[in-house]
DNA sequence: CGTTCAGTTGACCATGATCAAGAGTGGTGG
DNA sequence: CCACCACTCTTGATCATGGTCAACTGAACG
Protein backbone atom coordinates (compact mmCIF):
# COMPACT_ATOMS: atom_id res chain seq x y z
CA UNK A 1 0.00 0.00 0.00
CA UNK A 2 3.29 2.52 -0.45
CA UNK A 3 0.39 4.39 -3.59
CA UNK A 4 -2.77 4.78 -4.13
CA UNK A 5 -3.76 3.54 -7.48
CA UNK A 6 -7.28 4.43 -8.52
CA UNK A 7 -10.06 2.45 -7.26
CA UNK A 8 -9.84 -0.44 -8.87
CA UNK A 9 -13.54 -1.60 -8.35
CA UNK A 10 -15.56 -2.18 -11.84
CA UNK A 11 -18.90 -2.71 -12.76
CA UNK A 12 -18.88 -5.89 -13.79
CA UNK A 13 -22.04 -7.62 -14.62
CA UNK A 14 -20.83 -10.86 -13.41
CA UNK A 15 -17.42 -11.40 -10.88
CA UNK A 16 -15.58 -14.05 -10.99
CA UNK A 17 -18.32 -16.30 -8.71
CA UNK A 18 -17.41 -15.70 -4.61
CA UNK A 19 -15.88 -18.33 -2.42
CA UNK A 20 -16.83 -20.16 0.57
CA UNK A 21 -14.30 -18.47 2.36
CA UNK A 22 -15.84 -15.70 4.50
CA UNK A 23 -13.05 -13.39 3.91
CA UNK A 24 -12.83 -13.55 0.52
CA UNK A 25 -16.39 -12.88 0.03
CA UNK A 26 -16.50 -10.26 1.97
CA UNK A 27 -13.40 -8.44 0.28
CA UNK A 28 -15.02 -9.22 -3.00
CA UNK A 29 -17.17 -6.45 -2.05
CA UNK A 30 -15.11 -4.24 -2.69
CA UNK A 31 -13.06 -5.50 -5.86
CA UNK A 32 -12.35 -8.45 -8.25
CA UNK A 33 -9.27 -9.64 -6.47
CA UNK A 34 -6.63 -11.82 -8.50
CA UNK A 35 -6.14 -15.35 -8.72
CA UNK A 36 -2.79 -15.29 -6.49
CA UNK A 37 -4.50 -12.93 -4.22
CA UNK A 38 -7.52 -14.90 -3.55
CA UNK A 39 -4.55 -18.08 -3.19
CA UNK A 40 -3.02 -16.15 -0.54
CA UNK A 41 -6.04 -15.62 1.85
CA UNK A 42 -7.21 -19.39 1.26
CA UNK A 43 -3.67 -20.19 2.24
CA UNK A 44 -4.65 -18.00 5.44
CA UNK A 45 -7.50 -19.16 5.81
CA UNK A 46 -5.60 -22.78 6.44
CA UNK A 47 -3.79 -21.30 9.31
CA UNK A 48 -5.03 -23.86 12.17
CA UNK A 49 -8.55 -22.54 13.52
CA UNK A 50 -8.98 -21.38 17.54
CA UNK A 51 -12.23 -22.18 19.41
CA UNK A 52 -13.36 -19.47 21.39
CA UNK A 53 -16.57 -20.28 23.86
CA UNK A 54 -19.67 -18.55 23.89
CA UNK A 55 -19.32 -15.24 26.50
CA UNK A 56 -15.78 -15.62 26.82
CA UNK A 57 -13.19 -12.60 25.81
CA UNK A 58 -10.70 -12.76 22.92
CA UNK A 59 -9.25 -9.95 24.03
CA UNK A 60 -9.93 -6.99 26.93
CA UNK A 61 -9.77 -3.38 26.81
CA UNK A 62 -6.32 -2.21 27.90
CA UNK A 63 -4.50 -5.07 26.32
CA UNK A 64 -1.83 -5.30 23.92
CA UNK A 65 -3.07 -6.68 20.74
CA UNK A 66 -1.11 -9.24 19.59
CA UNK A 67 -2.66 -10.65 16.18
CA UNK A 68 -5.47 -9.97 14.16
CA UNK A 69 -8.17 -12.23 14.71
CA UNK A 70 -10.39 -12.86 11.49
CA UNK A 71 -13.70 -14.63 12.19
CA UNK A 72 -14.51 -17.47 10.56
CA UNK A 73 -17.57 -18.82 12.17
CA UNK A 74 -20.05 -17.61 14.75
CA UNK A 75 -20.75 -14.04 16.17
CA UNK A 76 -18.79 -11.41 18.14
CA UNK A 77 -19.73 -8.46 20.13
CA UNK A 78 -16.86 -5.26 20.21
CA UNK A 79 -18.25 -3.54 23.80
CA UNK A 80 -17.26 -1.28 26.23
CA UNK A 81 -17.94 -1.33 29.68
CA UNK A 82 -18.82 1.66 31.79
CA UNK A 83 -17.63 1.98 35.78
CA UNK A 84 -21.28 1.86 36.75
CA UNK A 85 -21.25 -1.67 34.82
CA UNK A 86 -23.78 -0.62 32.10
CA UNK A 87 -22.42 -2.66 28.90
CA UNK A 88 -22.35 -0.80 25.56
CA UNK A 89 -21.76 -2.62 22.01
CA UNK A 90 -20.77 -0.97 19.46
CA UNK A 91 -20.53 -4.15 16.37
CA UNK A 92 -21.34 -7.44 16.08
CA UNK A 93 -18.36 -8.84 13.93
CA UNK A 94 -19.47 -12.21 11.99
CA UNK A 95 -17.81 -14.06 9.77
CA UNK A 96 -15.40 -12.85 7.28
CA UNK A 97 -14.70 -9.45 9.65
CA UNK A 98 -10.91 -8.75 11.00
CA UNK A 99 -10.39 -7.61 14.62
CA UNK A 100 -8.29 -5.32 14.36
CA UNK A 101 -6.00 -3.85 12.35
CA UNK A 102 -5.22 -1.11 15.07
CA UNK A 103 -2.91 -4.30 16.06
CA UNK A 104 0.03 -2.83 14.21
CA UNK A 105 -0.66 1.09 14.91
CA UNK A 106 -2.41 1.15 18.40
CA UNK A 107 -0.77 0.12 21.17
CA UNK A 108 -3.80 -0.51 23.25
CA UNK A 109 -7.18 -1.72 22.83
CA UNK A 110 -9.76 0.81 23.61
CA UNK A 111 -12.76 -1.70 23.47
CA UNK A 112 -13.14 -5.93 24.54
CA UNK A 113 -13.69 -8.24 22.08
CA UNK A 114 -16.51 -10.86 23.40
CA UNK A 115 -18.33 -14.03 21.62
CA UNK A 116 -21.66 -13.93 21.34
CA UNK A 117 -21.79 -17.57 20.30
CA UNK A 118 -18.76 -20.43 20.00
CA UNK A 119 -16.31 -19.05 17.70
CA UNK A 120 -13.99 -20.22 15.53
CA UNK A 121 -10.96 -17.25 14.70
CA UNK A 122 -7.86 -17.59 12.91
CA UNK A 123 -5.04 -15.50 14.74
CA UNK A 124 -3.19 -13.89 12.43
CA UNK A 125 0.27 -13.33 13.49
CA UNK A 126 2.50 -10.34 12.72
CA UNK A 127 4.42 -12.41 10.57
CA UNK A 128 2.10 -13.90 8.14
CA UNK A 129 0.41 -10.45 8.45
CA UNK A 130 3.41 -8.57 7.19
CA UNK A 131 4.01 -11.38 4.51
CA UNK A 132 0.68 -10.82 2.84
CA UNK A 133 1.13 -6.73 3.44
CA UNK A 134 4.40 -7.21 1.81
CA UNK A 135 3.25 -9.38 -1.46
CA UNK A 136 0.21 -8.12 -2.14
CA UNK A 137 -1.00 -4.56 -1.70
CA UNK A 138 -3.87 -5.32 -3.20
CA UNK A 139 -4.93 -7.05 -0.44
CA UNK A 140 -3.76 -4.68 2.11
CA UNK A 141 -5.80 -1.89 0.24
CA UNK A 142 -8.94 -4.64 0.85
CA UNK A 143 -8.10 -5.00 4.10
CA UNK A 144 -8.07 -1.39 4.71
CA UNK A 145 -11.39 -0.79 2.76
CA UNK A 146 -12.72 -3.28 5.37
CA UNK A 147 -11.75 -0.97 8.35
CA UNK A 148 -13.18 2.16 6.93
CA UNK A 149 -16.66 0.49 6.01
CA UNK A 150 -16.38 -0.64 9.59
CA UNK A 151 -16.02 2.84 10.59
CA UNK A 152 -19.01 3.39 8.64
CA UNK A 153 -20.99 1.26 10.51
CA UNK A 154 -19.79 2.83 13.59
CA UNK A 155 -21.29 6.27 12.35
CA UNK A 156 -24.42 4.45 11.36
CA UNK A 157 -24.41 3.16 15.14
CA UNK A 158 -24.09 6.75 16.18
CA UNK A 159 -27.30 8.02 14.19
CA UNK A 160 -29.51 4.61 14.89
CA UNK A 161 -29.14 5.24 19.14
CA UNK A 162 -29.40 8.78 18.46
CA UNK A 163 -31.73 9.87 16.14
CA UNK A 164 -33.82 6.92 16.23
CA UNK A 165 -36.80 5.89 18.59
CA UNK A 166 -37.07 2.56 19.92
CA UNK A 167 -38.88 0.34 16.87
CA UNK A 168 -36.77 2.24 14.07
CA UNK A 169 -33.19 1.56 16.06
CA UNK A 170 -34.22 -2.49 16.57
CA UNK A 171 -35.48 -2.50 12.85
CA UNK A 172 -32.22 -0.53 11.70
CA UNK A 173 -30.36 -3.35 13.53
CA UNK A 174 -31.74 -6.50 11.90
CA UNK A 175 -31.42 -4.86 8.40
CA UNK A 176 -27.72 -4.19 9.19
CA UNK A 177 -26.91 -7.87 10.25
CA UNK A 178 -29.04 -9.43 7.68
CA UNK A 179 -27.53 -7.24 5.11
CA UNK A 180 -24.34 -8.17 6.62
CA UNK A 181 -24.62 -11.88 6.83
CA UNK A 182 -26.42 -12.09 3.04
CA UNK A 183 -22.94 -10.64 1.44
CA UNK A 184 -20.47 -13.18 3.20
CA UNK A 185 -23.40 -16.25 3.06
CA UNK A 186 -25.01 -16.81 5.70
CA UNK A 187 -27.99 -16.39 5.19
CA UNK A 188 -30.59 -19.21 4.05
CA UNK A 189 -33.30 -17.16 1.92
CA UNK A 190 -35.26 -14.87 3.89
CA UNK A 191 -33.58 -16.10 7.57
CA UNK A 192 -30.90 -16.54 9.25
CA UNK A 193 -29.18 -17.51 12.11
CA UNK A 194 -29.54 -14.73 14.64
CA UNK A 195 -28.25 -15.91 18.25
CA UNK A 196 -28.43 -12.24 20.02
CA UNK A 197 -30.30 -12.47 23.31
CA UNK A 198 -32.62 -9.54 23.98
CA UNK A 199 -30.25 -8.25 26.74
CA UNK A 200 -27.71 -8.37 23.72
CA UNK A 201 -29.96 -6.04 21.33
CA UNK A 202 -30.43 -3.34 24.62
CA UNK A 203 -26.86 -3.72 24.68
CA UNK A 204 -26.26 -2.32 21.35
CA UNK A 205 -29.03 -0.14 20.99
CA UNK A 206 -29.18 2.03 24.32
CA UNK A 207 -32.02 0.44 25.19
CA UNK A 208 -33.30 -1.67 28.17
CA UNK A 209 -34.54 -5.58 27.74
CA UNK A 210 -37.42 -5.23 28.52
CA UNK A 211 -38.70 -2.43 25.89
CA UNK A 212 -36.59 -4.79 23.33
CA UNK A 213 -38.80 -7.28 24.13
CA UNK A 214 -41.77 -4.95 23.58
CA UNK A 215 -40.22 -3.76 20.85
CA UNK A 216 -39.37 -7.04 19.09
CA UNK A 217 -42.71 -8.14 19.52
CA UNK A 218 -44.63 -4.65 18.05
CA UNK A 219 -42.23 -6.09 14.70
CA UNK A 220 -43.82 -9.59 14.63
CA UNK A 221 -46.95 -8.12 15.37
CA UNK A 222 -46.68 -6.18 12.15
CA UNK A 223 -45.29 -8.91 10.13
CA UNK A 224 -41.82 -7.40 9.52
CA UNK A 225 -40.26 -9.91 10.87
CA UNK A 226 -40.71 -13.75 12.45
CA UNK A 227 -37.73 -14.51 15.52
CA UNK A 228 -37.55 -17.37 17.26
CA UNK A 229 -35.53 -19.94 18.49
CA UNK A 230 -32.29 -18.12 17.67
CA UNK A 231 -33.35 -17.91 13.53
CA UNK A 232 -34.77 -14.20 12.56
CA UNK A 233 -36.84 -14.61 9.32
CA UNK A 234 -37.43 -11.42 7.11
CA UNK A 235 -40.39 -11.70 5.05
CA UNK A 236 -40.05 -8.80 2.93
CA UNK A 237 -37.53 -6.36 3.59
CA UNK A 238 -38.63 -3.26 2.44
CA UNK A 239 -41.24 -3.30 5.13
CA UNK A 240 -38.06 -3.45 7.63
CA UNK A 241 -36.37 -1.13 6.27
CA UNK A 242 -39.54 1.77 5.63
CA UNK A 243 -39.93 0.86 9.53
CA UNK A 244 -36.18 1.41 10.71
CA UNK A 245 -35.46 4.36 7.91
CA UNK A 246 -33.15 2.14 6.69
CA UNK A 247 -30.62 3.40 4.18
CA UNK A 248 -27.90 0.35 2.75
CA UNK A 249 -25.59 3.06 1.54
CA UNK A 250 -23.28 3.08 4.21
CA UNK A 251 -22.53 -0.32 3.90
CA UNK A 252 -20.50 -0.12 0.96
CA UNK A 253 -22.02 -3.02 -0.68
CA UNK A 254 -21.30 -2.71 -4.27
CA UNK A 255 -22.60 -6.11 -5.40
CA UNK A 256 -26.14 -5.31 -3.16
CA UNK A 257 -27.84 -4.77 -6.64
CA UNK A 258 -26.97 -8.64 -6.90
CA UNK A 259 -28.62 -10.01 -3.30
CA UNK A 260 -31.92 -11.27 -2.82
CA UNK A 261 -34.51 -9.20 -1.79
CA UNK A 262 -32.83 -6.11 -1.57
CA UNK A 263 -33.63 -2.86 -4.03
CA UNK A 264 -30.66 -1.01 -2.57
CA UNK B 1 2.95 1.40 4.12
CA UNK B 2 3.72 -1.87 2.50
CA UNK B 3 5.17 -3.43 5.74
CA UNK B 4 4.01 -3.11 8.85
CA UNK B 5 7.32 -2.06 11.21
CA UNK B 6 7.30 -2.23 15.09
CA UNK B 7 5.03 0.41 16.53
CA UNK B 8 7.98 2.89 16.10
CA UNK B 9 7.04 5.05 19.19
CA UNK B 10 9.22 5.29 22.11
CA UNK B 11 8.87 6.72 25.33
CA UNK B 12 11.44 9.22 24.93
CA UNK B 13 11.18 11.84 27.83
CA UNK B 14 11.29 14.63 25.78
CA UNK B 15 10.77 14.26 22.19
CA UNK B 16 11.44 17.20 19.14
CA UNK B 17 9.45 20.01 20.21
CA UNK B 18 6.24 20.03 18.31
CA UNK B 19 5.46 22.22 15.42
CA UNK B 20 3.29 24.69 15.14
CA UNK B 21 1.33 23.27 12.41
CA UNK B 22 -1.30 21.51 13.35
CA UNK B 23 -1.24 18.21 11.24
CA UNK B 24 2.59 17.71 12.71
CA UNK B 25 1.28 18.37 16.29
CA UNK B 26 -1.25 15.65 15.93
CA UNK B 27 0.89 13.21 14.01
CA UNK B 28 3.45 13.65 16.62
CA UNK B 29 1.28 12.51 19.19
CA UNK B 30 1.52 9.39 17.19
CA UNK B 31 5.36 9.16 16.74
CA UNK B 32 8.66 11.16 16.41
CA UNK B 33 8.39 12.04 12.65
CA UNK B 34 11.99 12.18 11.22
CA UNK B 35 13.30 15.38 9.94
CA UNK B 36 12.24 15.11 5.91
CA UNK B 37 9.00 13.78 6.93
CA UNK B 38 8.14 16.86 8.90
CA UNK B 39 9.46 18.85 5.69
CA UNK B 40 7.31 17.08 3.59
CA UNK B 41 4.34 17.98 5.77
CA UNK B 42 5.49 21.62 5.85
CA UNK B 43 5.64 22.06 2.22
CA UNK B 44 2.10 20.29 2.06
CA UNK B 45 0.68 23.27 4.78
CA UNK B 46 1.90 25.51 1.53
CA UNK B 47 -0.64 24.66 -0.83
CA UNK B 48 -3.19 27.10 -1.28
CA UNK B 49 -5.50 27.55 1.18
CA UNK B 50 -9.41 26.80 0.42
CA UNK B 51 -11.88 29.12 2.43
CA UNK B 52 -15.12 28.10 3.38
CA UNK B 53 -17.82 29.86 5.41
CA UNK B 54 -19.34 28.89 8.42
CA UNK B 55 -22.55 26.69 7.70
CA UNK B 56 -21.51 25.51 4.42
CA UNK B 57 -20.74 21.87 3.81
CA UNK B 58 -17.30 21.27 2.15
CA UNK B 59 -18.99 17.91 0.74
CA UNK B 60 -22.32 16.17 1.25
CA UNK B 61 -23.70 12.44 1.47
CA UNK B 62 -23.89 10.22 -1.19
CA UNK B 63 -20.55 12.30 -3.78
CA UNK B 64 -17.54 11.26 -4.86
CA UNK B 65 -14.72 12.56 -3.06
CA UNK B 66 -12.13 14.29 -5.11
CA UNK B 67 -9.58 14.98 -2.35
CA UNK B 68 -8.64 14.98 0.98
CA UNK B 69 -9.35 18.08 3.29
CA UNK B 70 -6.71 18.65 5.98
CA UNK B 71 -8.78 21.51 8.17
CA UNK B 72 -6.23 24.29 9.46
CA UNK B 73 -8.12 26.55 11.27
CA UNK B 74 -11.83 26.29 12.40
CA UNK B 75 -14.00 23.59 13.32
CA UNK B 76 -15.96 21.25 10.78
CA UNK B 77 -18.59 18.37 11.51
CA UNK B 78 -19.53 15.52 10.34
CA UNK B 79 -23.10 14.55 10.20
CA UNK B 80 -26.40 12.92 8.76
CA UNK B 81 -29.38 13.64 7.81
CA UNK B 82 -32.05 11.09 8.60
CA UNK B 83 -35.11 11.52 5.90
CA UNK B 84 -37.69 12.83 8.92
CA UNK B 85 -35.03 15.81 8.89
CA UNK B 86 -32.66 14.95 12.41
CA UNK B 87 -29.54 15.76 11.83
CA UNK B 88 -26.89 13.41 13.55
CA UNK B 89 -23.71 14.79 14.49
CA UNK B 90 -21.04 11.93 14.57
CA UNK B 91 -18.02 14.12 14.90
CA UNK B 92 -16.48 17.93 15.21
CA UNK B 93 -12.70 17.69 12.79
CA UNK B 94 -10.68 19.99 14.17
CA UNK B 95 -7.26 22.10 12.84
CA UNK B 96 -5.35 18.78 11.73
CA UNK B 97 -7.96 16.56 11.13
CA UNK B 98 -7.96 15.15 7.88
CA UNK B 99 -11.15 14.15 6.21
CA UNK B 100 -11.14 11.68 4.46
CA UNK B 101 -8.60 9.20 3.44
CA UNK B 102 -11.90 7.36 2.20
CA UNK B 103 -11.46 8.83 -0.65
CA UNK B 104 -8.69 7.03 -2.10
CA UNK B 105 -11.10 3.60 -0.77
CA UNK B 106 -14.48 4.29 -0.78
CA UNK B 107 -16.06 5.75 -3.90
CA UNK B 108 -19.19 7.21 -2.23
CA UNK B 109 -19.46 9.66 1.06
CA UNK B 110 -21.86 8.07 3.36
CA UNK B 111 -21.76 11.48 5.71
CA UNK B 112 -21.30 14.58 5.13
CA UNK B 113 -19.15 17.58 6.02
CA UNK B 114 -19.76 20.88 7.07
CA UNK B 115 -18.27 23.87 8.67
CA UNK B 116 -19.40 25.21 12.04
CA UNK B 117 -17.07 28.14 11.89
CA UNK B 118 -15.68 29.64 8.91
CA UNK B 119 -12.85 26.83 7.91
CA UNK B 120 -9.12 27.20 6.29
CA UNK B 121 -8.85 23.76 4.56
CA UNK B 122 -6.09 22.32 2.59
CA UNK B 123 -7.54 20.18 -0.71
CA UNK B 124 -4.67 17.61 -0.98
CA UNK B 125 -5.40 15.97 -4.14
CA UNK B 126 -3.73 12.61 -5.33
CA UNK B 127 -1.38 13.87 -6.50
CA UNK B 128 -0.07 15.22 -3.98
CA UNK B 129 -0.98 12.54 -1.61
CA UNK B 130 0.27 9.81 -3.35
CA UNK B 131 3.82 11.41 -3.50
CA UNK B 132 3.61 11.08 -0.09
CA UNK B 133 2.48 8.18 0.02
CA UNK B 134 5.20 6.84 -1.94
CA UNK B 135 7.98 8.56 -0.85
CA UNK B 136 7.38 8.17 3.22
CA UNK B 137 5.99 5.20 4.25
CA UNK B 138 6.35 6.89 7.76
CA UNK B 139 3.75 9.38 7.07
CA UNK B 140 1.40 7.04 5.32
CA UNK B 141 1.17 5.11 8.52
CA UNK B 142 0.76 8.29 10.83
CA UNK B 143 -2.32 9.11 8.33
CA UNK B 144 -3.62 5.54 9.00
CA UNK B 145 -3.31 6.10 12.77
CA UNK B 146 -5.17 9.10 12.48
CA UNK B 147 -7.77 7.23 11.02
CA UNK B 148 -7.90 4.69 13.40
CA UNK B 149 -8.15 7.20 16.39
CA UNK B 150 -10.82 8.69 14.72
CA UNK B 151 -12.86 5.74 14.68
CA UNK B 152 -12.02 4.88 18.19
CA UNK B 153 -13.36 8.67 18.79
CA UNK B 154 -16.72 7.08 16.77
CA UNK B 155 -16.81 4.19 19.17
CA UNK B 156 -16.92 6.43 22.00
CA UNK B 157 -19.62 8.62 20.76
CA UNK B 158 -21.71 5.52 20.66
CA UNK B 159 -20.80 4.78 24.22
CA UNK B 160 -21.89 8.59 25.51
CA UNK B 161 -24.92 8.18 23.36
CA UNK B 162 -26.01 5.31 24.28
CA UNK B 163 -24.94 4.12 27.53
CA UNK B 164 -24.79 7.96 29.42
CA UNK B 165 -27.81 10.26 30.62
CA UNK B 166 -27.26 13.93 29.49
CA UNK B 167 -25.36 15.35 32.02
CA UNK B 168 -22.26 12.58 31.25
CA UNK B 169 -22.99 13.12 27.76
CA UNK B 170 -22.52 16.73 27.59
CA UNK B 171 -19.51 16.53 30.30
CA UNK B 172 -18.11 13.90 27.71
CA UNK B 173 -18.26 15.96 24.21
CA UNK B 174 -16.81 18.78 26.30
CA UNK B 175 -13.87 16.47 27.70
CA UNK B 176 -13.36 15.18 24.66
CA UNK B 177 -13.00 17.92 22.47
CA UNK B 178 -10.80 20.37 25.29
CA UNK B 179 -8.22 17.52 24.82
CA UNK B 180 -8.34 17.24 21.19
CA UNK B 181 -7.71 20.96 21.02
CA UNK B 182 -4.62 20.74 23.55
CA UNK B 183 -3.28 18.51 21.53
CA UNK B 184 -2.62 20.42 18.47
CA UNK B 185 -2.27 23.13 20.72
CA UNK B 186 -5.69 24.95 20.49
CA UNK B 187 -6.31 25.75 24.33
CA UNK B 188 -4.67 28.54 26.38
CA UNK B 189 -4.42 27.56 30.02
CA UNK B 190 -7.99 26.63 30.81
CA UNK B 191 -9.86 27.98 28.25
CA UNK B 192 -10.77 26.91 24.62
CA UNK B 193 -12.65 28.63 21.64
CA UNK B 194 -15.44 26.58 21.67
CA UNK B 195 -18.37 27.65 18.46
CA UNK B 196 -20.93 24.92 19.00
CA UNK B 197 -23.98 26.51 19.60
CA UNK B 198 -26.66 24.75 21.69
CA UNK B 199 -28.27 23.12 19.17
CA UNK B 200 -24.53 21.61 17.43
CA UNK B 201 -24.30 20.13 20.80
CA UNK B 202 -27.61 18.70 20.85
CA UNK B 203 -27.10 16.91 17.29
CA UNK B 204 -23.87 15.51 18.73
CA UNK B 205 -25.82 14.31 21.57
CA UNK B 206 -29.03 12.59 20.60
CA UNK B 207 -30.74 15.72 23.09
CA UNK B 208 -32.42 18.69 22.59
CA UNK B 209 -31.52 22.06 22.79
CA UNK B 210 -33.15 22.27 25.39
CA UNK B 211 -32.23 20.15 27.44
CA UNK B 212 -28.70 20.73 26.46
CA UNK B 213 -29.46 24.25 27.59
CA UNK B 214 -30.69 23.19 31.10
CA UNK B 215 -27.64 20.79 31.46
CA UNK B 216 -25.22 23.32 30.69
CA UNK B 217 -26.67 25.83 33.79
CA UNK B 218 -25.90 22.58 35.61
CA UNK B 219 -22.81 22.19 34.51
CA UNK B 220 -22.00 25.61 35.21
CA UNK B 221 -23.44 25.93 38.23
CA UNK B 222 -21.79 23.03 39.83
CA UNK B 223 -18.58 24.86 38.84
CA UNK B 224 -17.44 22.40 36.34
CA UNK B 225 -17.29 24.57 33.81
CA UNK B 226 -17.87 28.32 32.03
CA UNK B 227 -19.33 28.74 28.97
CA UNK B 228 -19.64 32.16 27.66
CA UNK B 229 -19.30 34.30 24.70
CA UNK B 230 -17.97 31.35 22.63
CA UNK B 231 -15.18 30.41 25.12
CA UNK B 232 -15.51 27.49 27.72
CA UNK B 233 -13.08 27.57 30.43
CA UNK B 234 -12.40 24.30 32.33
CA UNK B 235 -11.18 24.94 36.02
CA UNK B 236 -10.58 21.36 36.88
CA UNK B 237 -10.47 18.86 34.31
CA UNK B 238 -10.58 16.43 36.72
CA UNK B 239 -14.07 17.50 37.85
CA UNK B 240 -15.84 17.31 34.58
CA UNK B 241 -14.05 13.97 34.19
CA UNK B 242 -15.66 12.66 37.04
CA UNK B 243 -19.25 13.70 35.71
CA UNK B 244 -18.55 12.62 32.43
CA UNK B 245 -17.44 9.50 33.26
CA UNK B 246 -14.33 10.25 30.86
CA UNK B 247 -11.08 8.15 30.25
CA UNK B 248 -9.08 9.33 28.07
CA UNK B 249 -7.88 5.94 26.69
CA UNK B 250 -9.71 6.18 23.72
CA UNK B 251 -7.85 9.35 22.35
CA UNK B 252 -4.57 7.75 21.91
CA UNK B 253 -3.24 10.37 22.97
CA UNK B 254 0.38 8.91 24.25
CA UNK B 255 1.96 12.34 25.38
CA UNK B 256 -1.50 12.86 27.79
CA UNK B 257 0.84 12.76 30.11
CA UNK B 258 2.49 15.89 29.00
CA UNK B 259 -0.08 18.25 29.49
CA UNK B 260 -1.49 20.45 31.72
CA UNK B 261 -4.18 19.68 33.73
CA UNK B 262 -4.72 16.00 33.15
CA UNK B 263 -3.66 13.27 35.50
CA UNK B 264 -4.62 10.19 32.72
C1' DC C 1 -34.20 49.78 14.15
C1' DG C 2 -36.07 45.79 12.62
C1' DT C 3 -34.73 41.10 11.76
C1' DT C 4 -32.58 36.98 12.82
C1' DC C 5 -30.53 33.68 15.60
C1' DA C 6 -28.99 31.79 19.97
C1' DG C 7 -30.17 31.28 24.47
C1' DT C 8 -33.58 30.90 28.32
C1' DT C 9 -37.71 29.62 30.92
C1' DG C 10 -42.10 27.29 32.11
C1' DA C 11 -45.86 23.96 31.56
C1' DC C 12 -46.97 19.72 30.12
C1' DC C 13 -46.22 15.22 27.93
C1' DA C 14 -44.35 10.62 26.20
C1' DT C 15 -40.96 7.40 25.44
C1' DG C 16 -38.68 4.23 27.46
C1' DA C 17 -36.67 2.94 32.30
C1' DT C 18 -37.36 0.58 36.52
C1' DC C 19 -39.11 -2.87 39.52
C1' DA C 20 -41.16 -7.10 40.27
C1' DA C 21 -43.05 -11.47 39.38
C1' DG C 22 -43.75 -15.42 36.73
C1' DA C 23 -43.26 -18.74 32.56
C1' DG C 24 -40.58 -21.43 29.44
C1' DT C 25 -36.28 -23.78 28.31
C1' DG C 26 -32.01 -26.22 28.61
C1' DG C 27 -28.34 -28.17 31.11
C1' DT C 28 -26.47 -30.70 35.13
C1' DG C 29 -26.03 -33.84 38.65
C1' DG C 30 -28.08 -36.99 41.99
C1' DC D 1 -35.38 -39.92 35.02
C1' DC D 2 -36.22 -36.17 37.53
C1' DA D 3 -35.18 -32.09 40.46
C1' DC D 4 -32.93 -28.09 40.42
C1' DC D 5 -30.74 -24.10 38.67
C1' DA D 6 -29.66 -20.59 35.53
C1' DC D 7 -30.94 -17.95 31.90
C1' DT D 8 -34.02 -15.86 28.73
C1' DC D 9 -38.33 -14.20 27.70
C1' DT D 10 -42.70 -12.11 29.02
C1' DT D 11 -46.04 -9.12 31.34
C1' DG D 12 -47.89 -5.43 34.34
C1' DA D 13 -47.57 -1.29 37.18
C1' DT D 14 -45.34 2.78 38.06
C1' DC D 15 -41.82 6.30 37.40
C1' DA D 16 -38.47 9.72 35.46
C1' DT D 17 -35.61 11.46 32.08
C1' DG D 18 -35.73 14.15 28.62
C1' DG D 19 -38.96 15.81 24.67
C1' DT D 20 -42.35 19.15 22.97
C1' DC D 21 -44.45 23.49 22.57
C1' DA D 22 -44.57 28.20 23.24
C1' DA D 23 -43.18 32.61 24.64
C1' DC D 24 -39.69 35.84 25.68
C1' DT D 25 -34.79 37.98 26.11
C1' DG D 26 -30.71 39.69 24.35
C1' DA D 27 -27.00 40.28 21.16
C1' DA D 28 -25.35 40.90 16.39
C1' DC D 29 -25.92 42.89 12.18
C1' DG D 30 -27.47 45.13 8.06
Amino acid sequence: MSTFPADPRTPSAEPAFTSANPLIRRLEEYTDLSLPARHALEKLSQLPVQRIQAKRDLIRQGETPRQVYLICKGWACRYKLLPDGIRQIVDFPIPGDLCDLNVYILSRMDHSIGAITDLEVIEIGSDEFDAIATERTEIMRALWWQELVCKSYHREWIVNIGARNALQRVAHLLCEMFLRLESVGETDGYSCAFPLTQQDIADATGLTAVHVNRTLQQLRRSGAIQLEQRTLTIPDMQVLKDIGLFNPDYLHLARLHRHLNVKG
